[in-house]
Parts: C-alpha cells; sequence; structure tokens
DNA sequence: CTGTCTAAGTCATCAGATGACCTTATGATT
DNA sequence: AATCATAAGGTCATCTGATGACTTAGACAG
C-alpha cells in the first residue's frame, strides 16, 4: 500500500519556493534587491519571523546576500559555489570514504588530462615549485604533505575550469578531514620519494601536453595511494 | 593597503558554528537529540530567533532536522548528500555551461570505467532495457531523451559508488535545468540513430569488462555530445 | 490488553520593540 | 567648489511574549 507523505508543508518552505520559481522565471535577477523583510511578509501574509527563515535558507543555499541595514540580494552565479558539502565530512564511515576516494581518483584523472591539453606556462612553474617543495621536504611529514596538495591543486587549476576546480578542491577538503592523521604517514623518506616520482612523471607528460600519458600515470599514481591507504583507512 | 575584514560575526553564525564545533569534537553525534530551543538560548544566552536561525542554516546545509513538537536532531551522514546545489542552474551563463559539461565528462568517463568493472547482471538488464527504449522512440524527442538520460543513469548506478551517483544525477539536473530545450534537439530521427549506436558500444564494452574500452567509447559518445551542443548553446 | 484522552514538551509562527548598520540628503566648514 | 559632520530614513539583527500545531508518553476506562 501507499501513502502519500503527510507532512504539512512548512510556510518558511513555501516562501523558499515561491522565490526560486521568481527566479526561475525570471522575475527576479541575479543583481536584484529584493522588497524588504516587511514588505514580503505583507506580500505574502505571513509573520517576519517566517520570511526570515525563508531567507536564511535561500542564504544557506547560496543564493541569497544578506546585508544589514542595506537590503537583501539576489547573487549573481559564482563556480566556486560549485562545491560538495563539506561540513559533513566527520560523519562519513571508511566505506563512505572509499567511494570517495574513487570519486576524487576520477575527478583527478580528468583533470590531469584537461591539464595536460590547457596548461599554461604560469601553470607549470606553480607545478615546479611545488615539486622542489616536495623534493626539500624529505621525510618532513607537514612539509611533505602541504606540497603533495599544492601539487595536486596546481594541477586543477592547470585544467582551466573553475568548476571543476572548486567541486575538486572541496572532495579533497572532506577527505582530508575524514582522514587527518593517517595522511601524514604517507610521507616518511621512502614514501616522499615514491610520491616524487610518480608526481614528476605527470608533470612531465603535463609539460609535454601528452594527455594520454598525464592521465595514465595519475592512475597510477592514486592506484599506489590508495593502496597505501586501504590498510589504514580500513 | 591591506585593511583586515571588518564584518562583524552574526549571532547566529556563531551559534552555528559552535556547534559544528561539537559536531567535529564529537560531543554530538549524528542521531542525537539537541537540547530544545529555548534551552539552547539559555545556555548560549542569546535569544530564540538567534538559535532558530542557526539550527534553519544547519538544517538547509543537511546537518540537521527539524521535528516540528518532538525535537532537533543530528542527521546521519547519508551518500544521497554527497551532490551538487542544483538551485543554481538557472544562474548560469553559457560559459559556465561549457565547464559544466566538462566536468560531466570527467564524471561519466570515469564512471563508465568503473561500471565495466563493477557491474552486475541487474545493472546489464537495466542498461539494456534503457537501449530498447531508445531503439523505440526513433525520432520522437521526449522519448528519446528519457531513455537516453535513463541509460546513462544506469550506468552510473552500475559503476557501485553512491557518492559518484548522487554527485553525478545532481550535475545532469544542473546540466538540464540549464538547457532545457536545447536537449531534444539531438534526438531528431538521424541524431537519435547515432546516439543509440554510441550507447550500445559502450555498453557492449561494460558488458564483457573491457572498462578500457568502455571509457574510450565515452569519451567519444560525449565528444559527439558536445559538438553537436556546441553549436547552440554559445 | 486495547483504545482513548490528557498533559507535557517542543517546534512553528506571529507581532511588537529595540538596536545596529548603511545610504543619502542636508548643511556647515574650509 | 570640495570636504566633512550630522541627521533622517530604510533595513536587517535580535529579543521577547504569546499562541497554535504537533508528537510522545502516560493515565485511564472498557
Amino acid at each position: 500500500m501507499e501513502y502519500k507523505p503527510i507532512r504539512r508543508k512548512k510556510i518558511y518552505e513555501q516562501v523558499a519556493d515561491s522565490l526560486l520559481e521568481s527566479l526561475k522565471e525570471g522575475r527576479l535577477k541575479p543583481g536584484d534587491k529584493l522588497d524588504s523583510v516587511e514588505a514580503l511578509a505583507k506580500s505574502f501574509d505571513v509573520g517576519r519571523s517566517a520570511i526570515r527563515e525563508a531567507l536564511s535558507a535561500l542564504r544557506a543555499m547560496g543564493i541569497l546576500e544578506m546585508h544589514q541595514g542595506e537590503g537583501t540580494y539576489v547573487k549573481t552565479f559564482d563556480p566556486a559555489r560549485f562545491t560538495v558539502p563539506t561540513s559533513v565530512a566527520f560523519l562519513m564511515k571508511p566505506e563512505d570514504m572509499r567511494e570517495l576516494l574513487e570519486v576524487r581518483q576520477i575527478l583527478e584523472v580528468g583533470a590531469s588530462g584537461a591539464a595536460a591539453l590547457s596548461r599554461t606556462e604560469e601553470d607549470l612553474q606553480a607545478m615546479e615549485a611545488a615539486l622542489f617543495e616536495m623534493k626539500r621536504a624529505k621525510g618532513n611529514g607537514d612539509i611533505g604533505e602541504q606540497a603533495d596538495l599544492a601539487f595536486h591543486m596546481a594541477l586543477v587549476k592547470a585544467a582551466h575550469n573553475q568548476m571543476l576546480f572548486h567541486l575538486m578542491q572541496s572532495v579533497s577538503e572532506v577527505m582530508m578531514q575524514g582522514m587527518r592523521e593517517t595522511r601524514k604517514l604517507l610521507h616518511t623518506e621512502e614514501g616522499t620519494r615514491q610520491l616524487l616520482d610518480q608526481h614528476q612523471r605527470i608533470f612531465a607528460a603535463i609539460k609535454e601536453e601528452k594527455h594520454e600519458e598525464a592521465q595514465a600515470f595519475m592512475v597510477e599514481h592514486l592506484n599506489h595511494v590508495r593502496e597505501s591507504l586501504s590498510g589504514i583507512i580500513s
């Protein structure tokens, strides 16, 4: 048997939906200033609290900005908002982690390919700087980890796709939060050497614009990382 | 010259941060029931509104659930929440669209590879059913599009990675919203035939567990789609 | 044991009041 | 004329008291 969900719609949800509707239909455009809370309350014929909760929700979604003393505005789209929610990282279980690692691998392999085709001289310099740092770290977990991260970020940046960049960044953040301590374990003296080696191969491929090769090396690299981690996170 | 940002923290932000902190440090765990709004207001020594706004924000982030008459609870992590915000789709510009298409391609190519390795008989059946539907559509834009989507979703599902699935789903949704009408244009009589052909090749590769082949065909397929679209969305 | 009713706890919402903050207009100062 | 200080108006931020809606659990009658 099927029953329809009872759940009455909360007023603030209705208000939020209505505003979203206005956005979709173009009655509200990015940059527009909304009516004041009081005006909206009168228009919708609800209390101000309900309006505020609706606006809060939309603000949390990144659709609105509220400026005290000034008004409420519709934000313009910003690829930086193209992210995955990072605040839930600490709720993840080890099995979630495995899925996350796979997602990251997919994104990063794709990014490698794109980077090989789009990278500029500047991008190459950034990556090279990270490699240099990594070389210098030599077993120092903290520095090595920093440099490692910097390399990956420079790589993703070289793909020149902001959405991809921000998506990747948030995925990384979730991963870091979820792993904390375990990461450093990779950066032993021997570990760093291996990682550096892999990074350099990837870098070389990107430099020479060989995108398939770059992807292949990245796959190899991340497989290696996953293997190293698999004993730890499970 | 540099100036530090003035912006005083709003009370509800401080409250929200504090609660997040508690979560990170394990003082609050998934499933826990929070104190009542009144109690929290007294604890933090702020008004109830501030508490409610903080809770609203956390709810919007998917971290809390508020049940009228019952209480407020910490949600458990659900891979379904591993999505990109879809509500901003209609704010996207054509250039954003291009980036989005690339992200989708990366995800889906990765998914193809994973699907080739993880697919079950059941997955294959679902994909085959979609192909059958597509064959039947023959130029009917609506049905063809539906079947097309169904195929891609079945494929991503076959990768057996829930995060990937939900991420892909939300990315698709954003894309659809942003394109609306233009999508159907692919499903002309000739167009459907070509797409069907490409899908079948991908399907075959996945069926035979040839993951590199599956990826290659998917790349080809999506390149074809992108080319077809490029004239339209630019 | 079962179903009904009631009470307590809690969220949802409203409305009034006050403070904080930003913008703009006005007028004084240089 | 340009600059600064002040005041006024609009708006968000917050507190508070009140009321309604809803859920759960316990009391109670059959």
